[in-house]
Order: C-alpha cells, then sequence, then structure tokens
DNA sequence: TATGAATGAGTTTTCATTCAT
DNA sequence: GATGAATGAAAACTCATTCAT
C-alpha cells in the first residue's frame, strides 16, 4: 500500500532537519510528520545519522549534475559556461530550498561523515570550475585570477540567499522561494562575474583605442 | 572566589556551539570544557537558550560596533569608507572565528530568538550600508545600484571563508585562523568594490578620453 | 508481552501520590514501585502530570457511575436514595482508599487540570443531589433546604475519614481500611440525613397527635 | 533594615505552600515571592522543612486556642458552648485561608512530622471536645453519642469549605473568603448541631405533652 | 543579619534504538 | 514491510543547601 515510505521518510526529514537542525530533530519528530513508525527509519537508513548522510548523497549527486550539465557549454566561451554553471546552481538550489540551506549549514559543522562526503564532491566541483576559469584566462576572456579564490567567492554570492533567510524577508521583502527572485539575483551574479573576472568591456575598448 | 566563572562558560560554549552545533552541545560538555559545575549555568544564564541569546548578543554587539567605526570614514569617500568596513568585519570576525561560524550557521534556522535579535541588529546594519552606498552613488562614486542587493553579496562574500571550512583546508590549504588569509581574501573583496559598484578606472579613462 | 505495564504503573502511582503526595513522588519511585522502566510513564501518559489526570479520570468515572447507581432508587423515595447514594459512595471510597485520599487532597489545589476535569464530574454529582433533595421537598420527606449546602455537607461528612487519617487511626484506633468502620460510620451519615433534613419522626408524631 | 525578614517569609511560604502544596514550591519561590535571599531560610528555619513546621505550629497554636476560648462558654450549657467553639473555629478559618487549607491538606499526608505535631495537639483538641459533650449528655442536652465520632462529623463539616474550594465558587458561587459565607455557613453547623446530637424541640415538646 | 555564588544530588523528560509480532 | 511496546542512556533542568563575605 505504502510503497513511497521511504521518500516519505526523506521529505519529512528534509523540512525539520532545515527547521530546526539535524540534531534538534528527533526521529519520533520526524516519522510524526511522516505519519509512518518510527521503527521503519532504521529499517530504511540504518540510523538518524544514515538518514542524514542520505540527504546529502541526494544533494550533491544533483549538485555536481547541474555543474556538469553547465560545463557541457564550454565551448560556447568561458564566460558563457560560468554564467550558464552559476544559474544551474541556483535554480536547482531554488528549487530544493530546504534541502539547500540544510546542507549548507551542516557542512560548516565539522563531522566525520561531512569530511569524507564533501572530499568526494569537493574534488568534482573543483574540477569543473578550475576548467572553466582556465578556460577562460587562457582565452582572454577573464584576467589573470586564482581559480580557487574566484570558485570560493562565487560560492559564496550563490549560498548567501539560503543562509540568510532573514535578511531576504524583513529587507528585500522576498520570500526565498520567488521564482523572480532567483531570476533577479542571478543577473547580480553575472555583473559579478562581468566585472570582476572579465576584463571589462571599457578596459576592452580602452585598450582597442590606445594601443 | 572565581569571579571568572561566567566568562570561562561563554568561552567554551562558543567552541563547542561551533564545532557540534547548539543541539550537539550537551551542558555537560560546557560545564566539563570550562572546569565548572552544570548548575552555573543555569545560575547564569537561566537555560542553555539563555546561553545561545548571550552569543547572540555578544558577536552583534561588537559586528554593529565594528560597522560603526568604519563607517567613520564615511568623510574619505563612499569607495574608501565601504572598504574600511568590510575590513573592520573580516578582521573581526577572522578575530573571532568560533563565534562568527557559530553565528552564521544559528541565524540559517528560523527561530524565535533568532527573529528577534536579529531584527534589531539587521535594522542596523541596513541603516549603515545604506548611507554608505547612497553617498557613493551620489558622489558618482558608484554606479546605479539596489544597495540591498549589494549589501547581501557583500555579506556573502564576507562570510564565505567560515561557512566553507573544508573548502578552506582542502582546496585552498589554509587554516581560516591565518591572518596571511584575511589580508588575502580581503583584497579579493576591494575587488569585487571596485568591479562591480565603483564605477571602473578604465571605463572613468575612457570616457575621460573620448568625452 | 506485558499488557498490563499500564495497569501496574498506574496502582503504584496512586499508592505513592496518596503517601508522598503528587510533587513527592518521583516517576523514578513510581516505575521501581512498579518495576518497569521510568520512560515508560512517558510512553503511556506523556508524562508525570498525564499520570495524575488519568488517576483523576478513574476515580471522577467510578465516583459518578456510583452515584447514578443510587439514583436509581428515586423511585422508592427520596430519602432511601440519599442513603442509597452516600452509602456506595462511602463504600466505593473505601475500596479505593488511596485513590481517594489522593483525589481529595489534589483537588485542594487550584491547578488548571483540576479545574478542567471539575466542571465536568462537579456537574453532574451536582444534577443528581440536587433531583433527590428537590423531589424529597416535593414529596414533604425533606424539610426546606438549600440543596447545593446540604450537598456540600453530605460531602463533607463523607470525605472526612480519608482526609483525617490521624485522627481515625490515634483517636478512634481504627484503621480506615476496616471495613467494619465504613458500615458504622454510615449510620452516622444516615443519622445526620434524618436529622438535619428529614422531618423528624418526632416532629411528625407531634404533628399527628396535636392537629 | 528589614526586620520583618521572617514574617514575609512565612507569609510568602504559607501563600505558596497553599497554591502549589510543600514539596510543589521551591525556596526560591518562596524567597522570590517575599523578596529576601533564599540564604535566609537556611538562617531562619534551618531548611525547609522548619519552615513547615513553623507554619503548622502558628495554626495549631491559634487552633487550640479558639477552642479554648469557646470552651469558656461551657457553664451556659453544652450546647451553647458546642455552637460557640465551631463558630471560632469557623471565623478564624476563615480568616487564614491559606494557612488552614495547606494544613488541613498536608495533615492528610502521612509524614513524620504531621504525626509528631498531630499527636500533641489532637489530644488537646480531643479533650475539649469530650468535654463538652460529656457534659451535653449528662445535662440531657444531648442525646447519647459517641462522642468521639460526633467530632470527627463536626470536623469534617467545618474543614469541608476548604477543601472544596471548586465547590464553593462554581456551585455556590462564593469566594470562600466572604464573610457573609462564613455566616451563612456557621448556621448549618448548628442545624446539624441542633438536628443531630440536640434532642431535637419536637422530641421534647412530644415527650413532654404525652408523658 | 543578609547575600551572591556555587554545588551535588536528584528530577523530569527525551531519544535513538531494539525487538517480538 | 511495518508496527507498538519497551528500554537504557543521556539530556536539560531543578533544587535544597552551603559558604565566604
Amino acid at each position: 500500500m505504502k510503497k513511497d515510505t521511504k521518500e516519505v521518510i526523506v521529505a519529512a526529514s528534509i523540512h525539520l532537519f532545515n527547521v530546526n537542525g539535524f540534531h534538534g530533530t528527533s526521529i519520533r519528530d520526524i516519522a510524526g510528520k511522516a505519519k509512518v513508525n518510527p521503527a521503519n527509519i532504521a529499517y530504511y537508513f540504518e540510523n538518524k545519522h544514515g538518514l542524514l548522510e542520505h540527504c546529502f548523497t541526494i544533494f550533491f549527486e544533483r549538485y555536481v549534475e547541474e555543474i556538469e550539465k553547465g560545463f557541457a557549454f564550454i565551448e560556447q566561451g568561458a564566460s558563457v559556461c560560468l554564467k550558464k554553471i552559476a544559474e544551474n546552481i541556483m535554480f536547482f538550489q531554488f528549487e530544493n530550498l530546504h534541502l539547500t540551506r540544510l546542507i549548507l549549514r551542516e557542512i560548516s559543522i565539522d563531522s566525520q561523515i561531512v569530511r569524507e562526503i564533501m572530499s568526494t564532491y569537493l574534488t568534482k566541483e573543483r574540477f569543473y570550475f578550475n576548467r572553466v576559469i582556465e578556460r577562460g584566462m587562457k582565452t582572454k576572456e577573464f584576467c589573470h585570477v586564482n581559480a580557487d579564490y574566484i570558485t570560493l567567492q562565487l560560492k559564496g554570492l550563490l549560498n548567501m540567499p539560503f543562509l540568510n533567510t532573514h535578511y531576504l524577508s524583513e529587507v528585500l521583502h522576498v520570500l526565498p522561494n520567488e521564482k523572480y527572485f532567483a531570476e533577479k539575483y542571478i543577473k547580480e551574479v553575472y555583473k559579478w562575474i562581468d566585472g570582476v573576472i572579465c576584463k571589462n568591456e571599457y578596459e576592452r575598448a580602452y585598450l582597442a583605442v590606445n594601443y
């Protein structure tokens, strides 16, 4: 009858982990919200940690996928490609608001699981970003930059809206699940790409005119 | 006799809340680390939540102070002032690494306390940032931008290193408490200010030559 | 396996709440006496208060039942019926000595639960007593009395032996669980009914002779 | 400055013991209400139990005194005297509502202190009641009764209003501190004395006429 | 006489987990 | 697959008491 027990558990746990944090959520809370018996969690995920790990996996599988989908645009230029990657990440994260916030928060805790899982996905993420940025520098699209620092900043920009819920709702008066906001915000990220790593159009114009 | 009981509790709790998260830290852990009796926590802070609130207060009092100290440079130009504010925040956060990470993580949880405390400090923060940015736009130092979006991005950049510990240690091979890193990272923030909100020097040069 | 866990908890709690009072009894005491795990109390009754509420319910369900069983004698006359009700209450309370004393003590504390539970049962109790007394006055069996005041006094008489344990044991040298005492005491209550609310037999005789 | 520290502690403890019960009241609650330092309670009463004992003493000293004051009327007849004693007890208890309820509740708990204190005062109480009742029987004012049983019933009637707060407020719509109620209720007690232990006037009239 | 700090033992409650069904 | 009962460990919190000042 209930063949989706596993899914409802995951959905409930994502929501509750996001709202109360991992430690702040009890297995009974999750089972209660999912309307299943708490023992099912042990059945499907071995224990509470297994459930969190599952959430991590769900997130990062898709996260890397989105980067890869964006990276496919590499032949259209580094700038286009980087923007595409940023856009993909942004929309993916907006569509998985709770999961994203939960992951971003939990990775700031220096635990065993986090370290293990991160080392895998971080390597992949770094691989693609470095490729794009190095390509951009080769083709003179980008200024000379430190790829890792640039990646860190880009991640900062992309994650900000999910970690600063209050700022969004109380200052910008935006609910972060409004697609309108995602569309507006990604423009700001484009501006950053253009302004900070791309050789500026004025610079190019100036150089063209004077040399 | 021991008049510093309160302080050692706070210090221990900041460290442990940061490492294990608020819910992941027990009162006994804190008391153990601080080498005091667990009942003292109730005595001084009423309960565990009170201790967290105290950490919030400590952080935001200083945070706003740093913004104010930077804002005093407003007469030297909006760009100088904004950089000064960013620098102050950055160094303050680097000097209070654990506390900062703890606060940045906890404010992403939408709890009662967070909402109350945030509404106070967010207003102050917004006030100063808007003042600087509007001033910059008036004096033509800055392009026409949306002050609140710019602030959000700046916060994103400033907070990133504290939330992505793994990235720092495993990709950049930096321990975030190395002052060298703070000095390097703030330069990147300057670049962002110059590249994204300041009218670019090439732009100014180009415009000067051609018109 | 042990399907009577709930019952043994209730039995143990009634005994201990009676002896030491509600606040004077710890969950551990109860679990110890019942030879079950303390967590079962939370499992079955949510918390310590829930257990007390359960005791209240047990008591008043039966209490009202006894009144109803006595009220069935209404057609045999108000005096007979009132005595039957009193007798039923008395023997029920004697058979549930600990529970009765516990309840009588706890209802004197003006708490939330007490108020809620009492409002339900008090209404029922009042309904039956008023019916009997009004009937008695209609048929001239009873003098003209205030039903509510009479009920209060009757309750006072019926409850006294349970609240004054010392008086019983040290003055009357009776253990209140001796059935002999209940049988003797109910006679005194009958006398009160005859002497205070029934038109006295001498009165009737006197009136019969002289008018 | 505050020479009444002891008194305010007692007053606060009477109120709180009444509302929450002895075990339900903490020393800090009392100190808080009395606006004194908790350590004062240990200073003046040795410990929490000492404070309760003090309350018992206050109550029973006065209680016995009131009985003695009523007993002084013995020469005016047993009935008058017994009514006077009942009246004194009733008004004393009404004037010390909280204390009375607290005492009546706590004596139903079979503790060490209670037993010790009770044995003293119970003896005195019994002495006076037995004297009056025996006198009444000698002078033919009273029927032949068991003095101890009568005393128990009288105590039941006198204590009822203090133990059934809910009945008073929700059924009789009386706040038990309204003096009007005390005056009305004592009349009911007189009726009981007249109806149950005094040879009835009709009885006397009947006997006078017929023999 | 009065107090603030501190403590250790004890309280209720929560929780992840196990297990027989 | 799924459940209700049960548990042991640990959590947060309470509290009477002590003590130096």
